[in-house]
DNA sequence: CATACCTGACTAACCGGTCAGTTAGTGTAG
DNA sequence: CTACACTAACTGACCGGTTAGTCAGGTATG
């Protein structure tokens, strides 16, 4: 699940990961210092750099680490390649469900919009498009080999969708435009209007509850309390920066 | 030649308003100093604080001088609804060509995802937001009116729109995705899918774009450029932060 | 002792903003 | 026409605060 690797700090390193998280959602990317990432932690400022040589270094570390998570987030299962497409927006989509998501989503933003001046953010962030692209685009094409969807071209079927995803977290940061009707609408997009021989029938296509996925990421405790040695501490799964 | 925004530097106030843009192209907002801005006019940095309190003061000028040109972009005659609809869209999404279209963009971005943490800037944000989706949604409501749209929502679907745009905008910032395809795309569905009796064929719906663009969703030449200029009203203006 | 891990104190650089003072223009009195 | 006064616009130098990164140690463990 999400919360496999960030959420047992085995190692400093690890740990130092998890407060990285936590001082993005508190201080965003911008304003985001090492000393904020120290405070998250129990450690100082100069043990955040015997670890990682410099800040960079550690954005990038913890980029990777999302990267694995956002990774197994995806891995849904089901046989149906609508059901896992829904399911793929979904995960994608999921409305703020942790009180800190929608400042983890605003700092992702930030680092977006860093990639150009940034190649090292960059390529990890195209590796995050990518797999979501990737994702979208097989299932879509399973669903025109299953003659579920019209013969649309997958490829650009899934630039459309992951661009409608992108627009919906954008949105949501900037002007607080609900992440839930964009998921609504682009669900509907992909089982009625991609659908074959579906003319127009508004019909009603609300996987939303039912999906397996449900939700993917159990999370329960929103931050119980940093430290304690123990593992599956304050389990803070990530989102997908795609 | 328009390398700056059209805006004549009638003032020294307003100087300072292109000088900023030329800045937020060169720097990007997050490593946009005083001094930047500053280097792009013939004033010193003082003298910038002398026309504006802060930094903060700039910027939000900055976006108020913004709005009102995008204010002006988005007046785009036409008297088909769905004539308007395409020319807004090619309004907000038209491919880069200025050199520093894609720079600018890049600054707009990272202003979005500051909005969470500055106020100030969500409240012009939304501006610009809101006029958009108005446009869109007043131009679907009239071409449901006049039979030429099946019976949506106008401001959910509005709503779609935009939020495709801010998508467009924040992929090609962040992983360098081509904008022109979901124009495309966007074109498309607005041109295909929500047009009423129109099943699913292909129908080409390319009207002469009324703002100056021929083609609107065809566009061969990926990297065109050429014409433009006659029908022009000169406000080139910036593109839009919605 | 050697190694891994960590700390407090420090440095160098940067940046927003301030300030005393300069320049240029304009009006006004003699 | 000159002399002076006043002001808007501007400048170079400077200040205070902040931050990434360094360094000389300290501690615990094997």
């Amino acid at each position: 699940m999400s919360d496999t690797e960030p959420a047992d700090p085995d190692t400093p390193a690890e740990e130092i990961l998890c407060a990285t998280y936590r001082a993005l959602c508190r201080h965003g990317y911008a304003d985001l210092t090492m000393q904020d990432i120290a405070d998250e932690s129990d450690l100082s400022k100069a043990a955040l750099h015997y670890h990682y040589d410099t800040k960079q270094d550690l954005l990038l570390a913890f980029l990777d680490h999302l990267y694995e998570e956002f990774v197994s987030s995806l891995a849904v299962a089901g046989g149906d390649p609508v059901e896992r497409l829904v399911g793929t927006i979904d995960v994608a989509l999921s409305p703020p469900r942790r009180d800190a998501d929608r400042e983890f989503r605003t700092a992702v933003l930030e680092l977006k919009a860093q990639a150009p001046y940034e190649p090292a953010y960059r390529e990890k962030l195209e590796a995050f498009d990518d797999l979501l692209h990737e994702t979208v685009r097989e299932a879509v094409a399973e669903a025109i080999e299953a003659g579920v969807f019209r013969d649309v071209d997958p490829d650009e079927t899934a630039s459309f969708v992951v661009t409608v995803i992108n627009g919906a977290q954008t949105r949501h940061v900037s002007v607080g435009a609900p992440i839930d009707e964009t998921r609504s609408r682009l669900v509907a997009y992909v089982t009625e209007t991609l659908v074959a021989g579906d003319g127009r029938e508004p019909e009603r296509a609300d996987t939303a509850g039912s999906d397996g996925d449900g939700d993917l990421a159990p999370d329960p405790d929103p931050d119980g309390e940093s430290e304690n040695g123990g593992s599956g501490d304050g389990s803070d799964g990530e989102e997908d920066p795609a």
